[in-house]
RNA sequence: AGUGCGGGUUGGCUUAUCGCGGCUGAGCAAUCAGAUGAGGAAAGUCCGGGCAGCACAGAGCACUCUACUUCCUAACGGGAAGGCGGACGACUGGCGACGGUCGUUCGACAGCCAGGGCAACAGAAAAUAUACCGCCAGAUUUUUUAAUGGCGAAUGAGUGACUGAUAGAAUGAGUGAAUACCGUCCGGUAAACCUGUUUUGGGCCAGCUAUUCACUCAUUCUAUCAGUCACUCAUUCACUCAUUAAGUUCUGGUAAGGGCGAACCGGUGGGGUAAGAGCCCACCGCCCAGUGGGUGACCAGUGGGGCACGGUAACCCUUAGAGGCUGAAAGACCAAAUAAGCGUCGGAUGUGGGGCUGCUCGUCCCCGUUUUGGAGCCAUCCAAAUGCCGACGCGGGUAGGUCGAAGGAGGUGGUUGGUGACGACCAUCCUAGAUAAAUGAUAAGCCAUGCUGACCGGCAAUUUUUGUCGGUUGGCAGGACAGAACCCGGCUUAUAGACUCGUAUUGGAC
RNA sequence: UGCCCGAUCGUCUAAGGGUAGGACGACAGAUUUUGGUUCUGUUUGUGGAGGUUCGAAUCCUUCUCGGGCAA
């Protein structure tokens, strides 16, 4: 499988962001786990095919530098990235995900993979 | 040489794998290939401009901002050069107040003799003033003190000293007398005794010694009396004086000095004065008016005034200048969908409406006073309708794309003008462009640097050894501040290491 | 991204450039058998730095932090 990351499978679409983000919709799924809080949405027939969008953020409450949010945000897509092919095996993934990244300070990349393969098993 | 502080310049390199953004090329497409992809501050959003939309005939007021001068610039609250002023250091002139030169550094640096306001506490007094202490002059002394000068008398008492008289005592001197032995006394005697001569005499005489008595004189002491002087006390009478100084009180002068304060009605030196004072003089400062130099800020110098005109404008304010408002989520275009619908209610349909933003103005400008029917020549009147505005309710939908937006007040190099900021000309280059937002992850090596070990060499003290410097090499660690979002010019703030400049300090050598 | 406000005892909130005040709280004392109530007293503060001024919470600049608006 393909590395890579493209458009599609970032999330924009301020609609679904909205959907994601409200609060007690039955639609979206939650859980937590070191160092993410996930919100996804499970994958329909409506949605189309493919690989699920995803959106990361960072909160600048927690990290007033635009360059650590900038170094964590790019850690964290990398590791998906790189570990995304978990989704390949089987075709019951889900269609929107969001990463919100809880840890109170920056930490290192083998410490983001680990949690991000968690992460992506318990999905 | 090290370290600290401040300013400036710079702001690690290479490779591999997997990825990302837009671009170019190929391909129907999937996709593939290629080159390319953060900064000096991209930050803060403190100024200014470009660009865009809206509005606009004008004037004034209001509001906001700027403020030494000249220049640079598209513009600026930015920059350059200059002026002036402050601080510090060095040298230096003057009796002094106060200056001069050089260096470093800082300055929101227009105007409080246009006006208004403000100044706590302290202090006598805080702005056309005043007089607390003080200084000086005069008066006052009812009352106080000191000094100097003037100035007394009488009586009494006491004490002391001196003089005189008298008396007594003691001592001394002189004169005279008596006594010495015996004796109970009256009285008697000259033996003894002494001396001399010579054998007889003389004498108890004189002298000497002792004692006693009497008299005289001298000295001393004591007592009494008298007189004189001094002191003290008491009483009575008289003067309760003059001058000076201090003090009290009053009147006036003064602002030199003290004291208060952040600041108090110019400063220094001299003259002058009862004491003082721009009261007078010289200088310093200030004000006014000419002169010369400079584009100007300003500078130099002349004459006059005669000391008010204190501070504060990052208080109001005045003067001069600038500013229309809103910001790329501006704005333009394309596509899709929906709508430009429906209902109810209200308002106006006219000497009116509009002319940005907050207000005002009208001698200015623009627009408008519709249609139908009726009355009527027109103006005008009546009725209806359309249309307009507003409110409420119902109904329906979007949050996509392209441009704006990356060739520009652009970078580099050269020549050239200018003290400089900066400009002109020529050559050459194209160098991020996303839109929930790319520039990352992993691995390896090099390099600056730090720690540590080994070896070699130099230097210092020395036997090994220790310290320090340099080189080679091994290991470990390891690169600050920070991420474009329409663009640009500034400002401010942050910044490891390296280089460099200034400054302070420490150590070493000469 | 653009714009606008604000920061004062532990908390809330005042203060014309001139001693930073009040309420609640905390602490101590009094009253009460004790606690509460009540009374009295004490404590504690102008976000940081620089400037203007004789003097700054206040005026100016800058930094930091907090909040809000525009979809």
């Amino acid at each position: 499988m393909q590395q890579t990351f493209t458009k599609s499978e970032r999330l924009c679409s301020k609609k679904v962001l909205g959907e994601l983000f409200k609060k007690g919709s039955a639609a979206v799924r939650t859980f937590y786990l070191f160092p993410f809080r996930v919100l996804y949405i499970p994958h329909t027939e409506a949605s189309s095919s493919g690989l699920p969008a995803i959106v990361i953020t960072v909160p600048k409450r927690t990290f007033k530098r635009a360059v650590d949010r900038n170094l964590i945000r790019r850690r964290v897509r990398e590791a998906y990235r790189l570990n995304k092919s978990a989704f390949h095996s089987d075709s019951s993934h889900p269609a929107y995900i969001a990463f919100l990244y809880t840890a109170k300070q920056i930490i290192s990349f083998e410490e983001i993979e680990k949690g991000m393969k968690l992460a992506l098993k318990k999905m």
